[in-house]
DNA sequence: GTGCCTTTGTGAAGGCATGCACAAAGTCGG
DNA sequence: CCGACTTTGTGCATGCCTTCACAAAGGCAC
């Protein structure tokens, strides 16, 4: 597997100025962190107590030097000649991200990508929260999915407001999404998950992070015509 | 010091040969590169014969030093004093990105997510065919969505020599999706896009990318407790 | 043709991420 | 309690990416 980790990965509004508080995770290093969680959750399900950064790096897929370097960003929670107690790691990486405490999501934009999105079970399984789904075409508000009634896009910063959504997905067509970015932002929230392929521009503070099915589409297609092309890579 | 064979030495034998073909963009650079398309296809729909790298890099929401770097990876396509032509400028970035010829992408899985890729329309827009539906499920075998009928997943490896899919979705659950991999990097498929919650392990020479809905509401999961604990970013 | 103005293309510097290699730390059998 | 063995945590070197800043290039008015 080509391990490529493209930058907009981490591409974030917000800059990060350095603190006596802040313990400074590189952002690449969080990145990574939800994949060590998902690998050390299946070895926990075998029952495994303990894992070395070795096979801990193996299974997420990553060189285990970086496995080490980005745990001890979070603390010196290893122990030498053993490994890692896989339990505790889970916790400790689990409350770095912040995912001991439940966040209410919302979804704007009902269709196909919603739909979908609301009927993911894997969304709950961490700590993630559907608090709301929201459309702006009347034939769509009243349906109920995955146990939850569509409501009107005007009910938007109610709704954001009384449940506490501090995380909005954006799954509308393009032409809404700046709309409904600017309403929600405006309603209080600070992080976006945008699936419309547009740039949302956003003031300072808030967190956009996009999933863009076509450009990863295209990286592919690079990539794929650079080998048709037989370029010695 | 040891005489064997110090790492850089080896690296730079086995380092991408210089050719005349290859114009080496980095991978930072290709990530962006659709940015800018869809920049510009906003541009020409408009009917704006050229831009400056200031207002494309606006669009794309990008630094415009980086957007002139990355340009010129391509090679010298501005004019100084007036900026890029619209038109020329698509058709270079197209082409580089191999999105002048057509390539056949299947899907294999087609429950929730997978039906919604397949009636997505942004799909196809760009030089991407979905060439073929796949499932495994006799229940879902022989629906009729977007035009294509989905057919049963042990015709995978028909499916991709028959219609020379080169590029594979797979939206099947995290269980069976290495064994999908499997499969069709062995029918001869080098590219893959996942979206389930899985590592894939793969040979060199294929090139996987992966999206995972989860793994970003847990990044944002952590800037949002960050911000939460108020901490100066 | 000349000179002014705009904008590109890129050299250079700084920052960040990666991965090697190893000392230090801890385990465990006896 | 010891010595062999395992594995962590990290210093360091390297390379990639980003950003600044500016010389060079070209357009345009006259
Ligand atoms: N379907 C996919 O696989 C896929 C993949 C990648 C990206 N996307 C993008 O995700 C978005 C959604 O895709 P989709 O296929 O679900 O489209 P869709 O047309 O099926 O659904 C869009 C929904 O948004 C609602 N809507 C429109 N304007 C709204 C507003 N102002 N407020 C609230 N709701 C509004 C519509 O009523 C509709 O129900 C699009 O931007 C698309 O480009 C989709
Ligand atoms: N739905 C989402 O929004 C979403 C978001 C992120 C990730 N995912 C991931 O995407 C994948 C699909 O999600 P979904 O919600 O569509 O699940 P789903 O259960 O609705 O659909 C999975 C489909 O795959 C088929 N399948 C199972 N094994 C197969 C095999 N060996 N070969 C071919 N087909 C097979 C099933 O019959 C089913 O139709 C899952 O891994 C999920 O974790 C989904």
């Amino acid at each position: 597997m080509s391990n490529r980790l493209h930058p907009l990965e981490f591409r974030h509004v917000t800059r990060r100025i350095p603190q006596a508080r802040d313990r400074g995770i590189p952002d690449a290093t969080v990145a990574r962190l939800p994949l060590y969680l998902r690998a050390l959750n299946g070895l926990a399900e075998r029952g495994t107590p303990t894992v070395s950064s070795e096979d801990l790096a193996a299974a997420a897929g990553v060189n285990s030097a970086k496995l080490r370097k980005d745990l001890s960003h979070l603390g010196s929670y290893g122990t030498r000649g053993v490994g890692y107690d896989v339990q505790y790691l889970i916790y400790q990486i689990s409350r770095e991200l912040g995912l001991t405490q439940d966040w209410a999501v919302a979804i704007v934009g009902v269709g196909n990508l919603g739909r979908a999105l609301a009927n993911y079970g894997g969304f709950v399984s961490r700590g993630f929260r559907i608090a709301g789904l929201l459309d702006g075409d009347p034939q769509v508000v009243g349906d109920r999915i995955a146990g939850l009634t569509v409501e009107h896009a005007d009910e938007l910063e109610t709704v954001i407001k009384r449940r506490g959504v501090s995380i909005v997905v954006i799954a509308t067509p393009a032409s809404a999404a700046q709309q409904v970015c600017d309403r929600v932002i405006e309603a209080g929230v600070t992080s976006i998950l945008n699936f419309a392929p547009v740039v949302l521009s956003v003031p300072d503070g808030v967190d956009v992070r996009k999933v863009d099915l076509s450009i990863e589409l295209q990286i592919l297609a690079f990539h794929e015509q650079r080998k048709a092309d037989g370029v010695v890579m």
